[in-house]
RNA sequence: GGGCGAAUAGCUCAGCGGGUUAGAGCGCCUGCCUUACACGCAGGAAGUCGGGGGUUCGAAUCCCUCUUCGCCCA
């Protein structure tokens, strides 16, 4: 036979594979879903329309990517939607760093010419993500990329603004709310992330009139504000400071006279029991303003200096509020000053470290300054309520279960949604008011006058909060309002896969909007929220600490399979992924590795194949030798296994049992034992040839969803391939229940235990490994022996044998003369003779140390039979088990025993 | 302060509806360029399953508690 001939390369380049197939899965449509077929949706989280992509993302796309490419293969109509957020205050930020560069700011520039330039650099820059999720391999419909800026997607985000209007569920409101000073705007509270931070409590003394005590003390952690305190309060139960209420306190500083009242609200056991009240800069103290009617007045301007808002009046103010030194003033500046200040009139008591929890802006990570401001807001309890009763009737579940307790506490205490912010970038809120007669309304249409007194309309300035166009993604991005055919068919979907970060600015709202919006029909199934990629020191991978890792980086290095694999089987379902930003090659080397041995898998086979291989059904199963029924039957576990795990979203396990099939099944063995019927050619090769060629097919489907690239690269060159035909359109391998033998599992893993037996007595003796030499293997059992008959060969192969005998003579039959032994689970003994090599004390040692570790496990096994509880309570099938096993067990020991004594061994 | 989670081989993690001789990948050690693959092959070492208590015939797995570390909410 002449010698196979490799056309392959015997590394696999991904470079040259993947642009190209990706091209070729487009233009063969097979991304959009078939026109038949039970529909399986997924939309993507929408990424920011200027990110970049990175390793989170990276995760998140490639889970949705192996679930979209199985429920494809399944032969459902399968689609993924993709498309961008507009990101309202991310983007305008990036645009307004870019405006800076050219010296100039947005104000300069006006709104409308300022929201032209954003569009400028969204029509330049917007596809970049979705251009690197192709790189990645992700199979989304881009024919229906959305974006929740676009005309359409904008109608549906003011039908909802105004149904909901109509509704009576959308208000404005008069309060405090998180306000970030550098991005100039209101934000939710979802958006405002407390973190906590080791600050200072300040206690300050306020002089107070006819009092029980010339002053009191309060703490906080925020002096700047006391400027715009109107009362102190105490608790009313508590009896310390009972004297204080009704009495009048003065501002340190501006000497206002503010009054002492008694609120519940006061906890009597944080710092003095005495409680400060700024009304304006406080949620609680708005509370207590209210409850008191107390003024409210503003002491900080919008960029968080100290400043009385021009225009400010209340009616209730007296008095200048900041002093002039102040004015202007940074409020972290103002808060050294302010401290100053009071020590140097003997009005600050002391000042003790502190821990609290500061509320910062999601975007830019400034504090938030509580502020009190009017802002439009939905109220959310009359929506979340169905939605959690839904969820508590099982209509959708959330994976992995732990974040069950987490979901619904958030549910169960919603608050009502800041949507305005003070933005220009973003859905303009469609609110009109008229300036003649005051009349407002929200409006589905641009109105030229009041719809009253047709006097002149004015458009709220402010834009939606970008969540409020996010949360309708499922069913705006298939065309509502208008009823689509799209949405007729792809509404709802399945699986949401998303990370928990945003499990309540997203995911419960697009739950909460779909209920309400598409009638009482939730927009999916299951929500798979997955784990965080962090470094090493398990932090967070992030810009701005440098430790992040660019999955382009991983993909020109190793090939995108080799990221895809390292990312699926590397994580279980919903943990953190730990990578070394620092070492790429260790870190992605699980991927590398695989996707090569794959590669090289396939070059061994398809040298091996002729151009036409006999489908498996044209075989006699039962006919063929032990190692063709064990590899067909190990395969149609792996495929019973793998469906099931990919159906519990258990996409590392899937991974795994299909990696062991192809690498130490197929190749290790399989292969192996193989390589000289394939060198014989005739029938054996020619069944042989079909096995190998059916294996390797169905481990191609099998691992296609996770490693995309490679396997349609192989599965291409597989024999019998029509010109257009393609693995990512294949249908999904179905076990065969025919081939499923576990006579052949536990015959073949006989095989393979007495060739590890004799493998192993070669390296510890150090036989040279092209020596053939000769082994013995006694067993008493006559099925068993049978089975070493037929597997002659490849025992004399696997093993590196000259001869093989298989003495059927009862005991150990110790063939006599030095040489090494093992004993085997079911007690028959393996002797391979070694002459001058063996030493016999050593031997003495290896066989006694596996004597004692039988020993100590037999008399546990012993304790454990010999109690009568355990007989007794036990069940009858556990009892029976730990029986064989001591039988077995004590078989070994057995003939340990007789190989000691015929040693000599001590 | 409240809630959730994690702690298993040097590293990263499986296993946790109780009964296995506790597994994998990477790393490490030994030997091999065996004509598919050194990104490989063969063999090997390595774990008192965080500490303590309990339930049970039996606990890595269930309960309590402590310690350390994350995350979420006040």
């Amino acid at each position: 036979m002449p010698q196979p001939t490799f056309e392959l390369a015997p590394q696999y380049r991904p470079r040259e594979v993947e642009a190209p197939l990706y091209a070729r899965w487009v233009e063969s449509g097979l991304f959009a879903p078939r026109a038949d077929g039970e529909p399986y949706v997924i939309v993507m989280p929408p990424p920011n329309i200027t990110a970049v992509l990175h390793t989170g993302q990276g995760l998140n796309n490639v889970i949705q990517d192996v679930l979209i490419r199985f429920e494809r293969m399944r032969g459902r109509a399968a689609l993924w939607l993709p498309g961008t957020d507009h990101a309202g205050i991310a983007t305008q930020n990036v645009v307004e760093r870019l405006v800076a560069k050219e010296g100039t700011t947005r104000f300069d520039l006006g709104r409308e010419k300022f929201v032209e330039r954003v569009w400028a650099f969204v029509r330049e820059t917007g596809t970049t993500i979705l251009e690197q999720l192709k790189v990645i391999g992700s199979s989304c419909d881009w024919s229906r990329t959305r974006f929740t800026f676009d005309e359409a997607y904008s109608r549906a985000v003011r039908e909802v603004f105004v149904t909901l209007w109509e509704q009576q569920l959308i208000y404005r409101g008069h309060r405090v709310i998180h306000w970030c000073p550098r991005c100039l705007t209101a934000l939710s509270d979802e958006e405002a992330e407390s973190k906590e931070i080791t600050g200072s409590l300040y206690y300050i003394r306020y002089p107070v009139e006819g009092g029980p005590a010339p002053f009191l003390t309060v703490a906080t952690t925020r002096p700047e504000t006391l400027l715009g305190d109107t009362a102190v309060a105490v608790s009313p139960k508590d009896k310390r400071h009972r004297g204080f209420v009704g009495k009048t306190a003065r501002l340190p500083l501006t000497n206002l006279a503010i009054p002492i009242v008694a609120d519940d609200a006061v906890d009597p056991k944080f710092g003095t029991g005495f409680v400060k009240v700024t009304p304006a800069h406080d949620p609680n103290d708005f509370e207590i303003g209210l409850r008191h009617g107390l003024a409210m007045p503003l002491v900080m301007t919008e960029d968080g200096r100290m400043g009385e808002p021009v225009g400010q009046s209340d009616g209730r103010t007296v008095g200048p509020r900041v002093p002039q030194e102040l004015q202007g003033v940074d409020r972290f500046e103002a808060r050294k000053k302010i401290v100053a200040m009071l020590k140097a009139q003997g009005l600050l008591e002391k000042v003790e470290p502190h821990q609290h929890a500061v509320r910062h802006c999601y975007r830019c990570g400034t504090v938030v300054e509580p502020r009190l401001s009017d802002q439009w807001f939905v109220k959310m309890k009359p929506l979340a309520e169905p939605v959690l009763a839904a969820y508590r009737d099982g209509r959708f579940t959330i994976v992995p279960e732990r974040w069950h307790a987490t979901f619904e506490h958030w549910m169960e205490n919603i608050r009502d949604w800041n949507i305005s912010r003070q933005l220009w970038w973003g859905h303009r809120i469609p609110v009109f008011a008229c300036t003649k007669c005051q009349h407002t309304w929200a409006d589905r249409e641009d109105p030229k006058v009041c719809p009253k007194c047709g006097g002149p309309a004015l458009q709220d300035p402010d834009v939606l909060d970008t969540w409020f166009s996010s949360w309708l993604w499922p069913f705006a991005t298939l065309g509502w309002p208008e009823r689509t055919a799209d949405l007729a068919r792809f509404y709802p979907g399945h699986t949401l896969v998303t990370a928990p970060e945003i499990l309540f600015f997203w995911v419960a709202r697009m739950l909460i909007s779909g209920y309400h919006f598409m009638d009482r029909r939730l927009p999916f199934t299951t929500v798979y929220l997955h784990g965080t990629v962090r470094d090493t020191q398990h932090r967070k991978m992030s810009k701005s600490l440098g430790n992040g890792i660019d999955p382009l980086d991983v993909v020109r290095l190793y090939g995108a399979d080799a990221l895809r694999w390292t990312l699926i089987a590397g994580s279980s379902l919903g943990a953190d992924v730990i990578l070394d930003p620092a070492d790429l090659e260790t870190a992605f080397a699980p991927g590398r590795n695989f996707a090569n041995k794959l590669w090289n898998i396939g070059r061994f086979i398809l040298s091996q194949l002729p151009e036409r291989v006999p489908p498996i059904e044209a075989l006699d199963a039962a006919a063929l030798p032990l190692a063709d029924r064990w590899v067909l039957s190990r395969l149609q576990r792996t495929i019973g296994e793998a469906t099931a795990q990919l159906e519990q979203f258990r996409l590392d396990e899937a991974a795994k049992v299909c990696y062991e099939f192809a690498w130490k099944e197929l190749a290790d063995w399989y292969v192996e034992a193989v390589k000289p019927r394939l060198a014989a050619r005739g029938a054996d090769a020619e069944a042989a040839q079909a096995v190998l060629a059916y294996c390797f097919d169905s481990a191609l489907r099998l691992l296609h969803p996770v490693v995309p690239f490679i396997t349609e690269e192989l599965w291409q060159k597989l024999p019998g391939r029509a010109a257009d035909e393609l693995l990512a359109a294949a249908t999904w391998p179905r076990p065969r229940a025919e081939l499923a033998n576990a006579t052949a599992d536990t015959q073949f893993a006989r095989v393979q235990e007495v060739i590890s037996a004799i493998r192993n007595l070669r390296a510890e003796y150090r036989v040279a490994p092209k020596a053939r030499i000769a082994a013995t293997v006694t067993t008493r059992n006559d099925a068993a022996r049978r089975v070493l008959l037929g597997e002659r060969e490849t025992i004399l192969r696997l093993a590196q044998l000259a001869e093989l005998s298989l003495d059927g003579k009862a005991g150990s039959g110790d063939p006599g003369g030095p040489g090494g032994h093992a004993v085997l689970r079911d007690g028959s003994a393996v002797f391979v003779p070694l002459g001058g090599a063996i030493d016999v004390q050593q031997e003495c040692r290896r066989l006694s140390s596996e004597a004692t570790r039988l020993d100590q496990q037999l008399a546990a096994l012993a304790a454990k039979l010999t109690n009568e509880n355990f007989v007794a309570r036990a069940p009858a099938e556990v009892v029976a088990r730990e029986r064989d096993k001591e039988q077995a067990w004590r078989n070994q020991r057995g003939v340990l025993a007789e190989k000691l004594k015929a040693l000599g061994c001590s």
